[in-house]
DNA sequence: GACATAATTTGAACATATTCAAATTAATCC
DNA sequence: GGATTAATTTGAATATGTTCAAATTATGTC
């Protein structure tokens, strides 16, 4: 059970990493479907069980590359809040560098949007198991409002980031499905998307307004808890201090 | 019994239909990863081969099952617009009908969502194979809007149909992550998409709403096409009769 | 009816994800 | 260092979706 996140330790945990890179090249190349386990093995120069020894299912390692892509994402809304105080130019920046990272990666973010699409799947982004992971994404988007030039209501405030997190992971879905020549459906709606983001939240901050906030933050929460069953009502921080 | 579409002559249809039947009866009580095509097989009395006669993937057992969902909906539509003229209770009843219909086909509805969520699976939804499938669905849409007491402006009229059809994907997409007790939040997340339609569609009767009709047609269109790829930019009886 | 052709059915063979008992290697303790 | 335990690695065995060439049955033609 060590395998995983805290104890790093073993030596052998190259292994894994030799493992993990010869599937994500061979998935890069040939495609996921078609890349069998042995092929990873024999890339790797391990026996089958081995591959099987780090991680327990094929599924395991997209669900690694999931992971790389998040680090990523992450070291680029550093790179993005230090840029500018745009809020609307840091969400399009952070859609975008995501959409443009995962552009050479169809056949990756097919066997994504399989796993996410099971709620049984512990692999899945809205999973009790990957409760983390989320948590680190929808804290990144609160760094990506917070010192922005957003204005928003306070009511709203607390729901803001989740919103956006639920926002991106309808891109990314969309994104998926669409096959027009260079994703240019995903361009519109992502415009689309950001601008009606800002204009909600914005408006949010203006009096009488309350039935329209209400209205957002009951969906934000009803979608929210529907797909995650996570435990915080609010975004983690902030749910720590209160009850 | 013309089970399928066009090759009614031969006789051993017979043999496809228990096919099937076994299929669903094993299905639903064991699931669908849990039954194999042996089992199915088996049960039906016949070789495996067979059973890859008529249908060609194990999926394709499953995109049976969808078929008949179809036209359980399509009965109920019917009956739905001979009980009352009331938008919001139309749709409402539609709703309700579909997800009590699936209620007890969890396995099958994932399966489901798992074709739906491959743009490349010619089963989707969405893919240009189930054009006619779709097509049908939507007509079925702008059964329950004709004769309503819906008030719509002209302007969006013609993209209510695969509005609503869209939102109906959506409902059950979000049905399938839905784990509260009763698919409460289900129930919750229906009521605001009625209303929410409702009041969209209603709204867009009155003067000075252009920007916001122009806004939502544009979503529209653009999720629809990003999805389908259809040829018609109309819903299909509209474009059919107007050249 | 006999032949020809097409539709259906069979079951063994194949491919590949996954499991698992055994073998090997590393780590820990005395 | 040797013994003991735990971690890693192996590769054969298993389970299951899928294919396919051959066998069987139905249908049509003369």
């Amino acid at each position: 059970m060590s395998t995983r996140a805290k104890p790093i330790q073993q030596r052998s945990q190259q292994s894994r990493q030799v493992i993990f890179e010869s599937a994500l090249a061979l998935f890069r190349e040939n495609g996921y479907e078609e890349t069998t386990m042995r092929d990873i093995a024999a890339k790797a120069g391990v026996a089958v069980g081995a591959a099987y020894y780090y991680f327990r299912k094929k599924e395991d390692l997209v669900h690694e590359y999931y992971l790389m892509l998040e680090e990523g994402s992450s070291a680029e809304a550093v790179r993005l809040c230090a840029a500018t105080t745009s809020f609307k130019a840091r969400i399009r920046g952070i859609i975008s560098f995501k959409l443009h990272q995962v552009t050479p990666d169809r056949s990756l973010t097919k066997v994504l949007a399989r796993i996410a699409s099971d709620p049984d799947n512990q692999l899945s982004p809205f999973s009790r198991e990957t409760q983390h992971i989320r948590d680190k994404a929808i804290r990144m988007m609160e760094q990506l409002l917070e010192g922005s030039d957003l204005k928003c209501g306070t009511e709203l405030r607390p729901h803001a980031a989740r919103l956006i997190w639920l926002l991106f992971m309808g891109m990314i879905f969309f994104w998926i499905q669409d096959r027009s020549p260079f994703q240019k459906q995903t361009e519109k709606l992502s415009e689309i998307a950001v601008n009606l983001t800002d204009k909600v939240l914005w408006l949010s901050s203006l009096p009488l307004t309350g039935a329209i906030n209400r209205l957002t933050i009951e969906l934000t929460n009803t979608i929210f808890d529907a797909f995650t069953h996570d435990t915080s009502a609010l975004p983690p921080e902030s749910a720590d201090t209160k009850d």
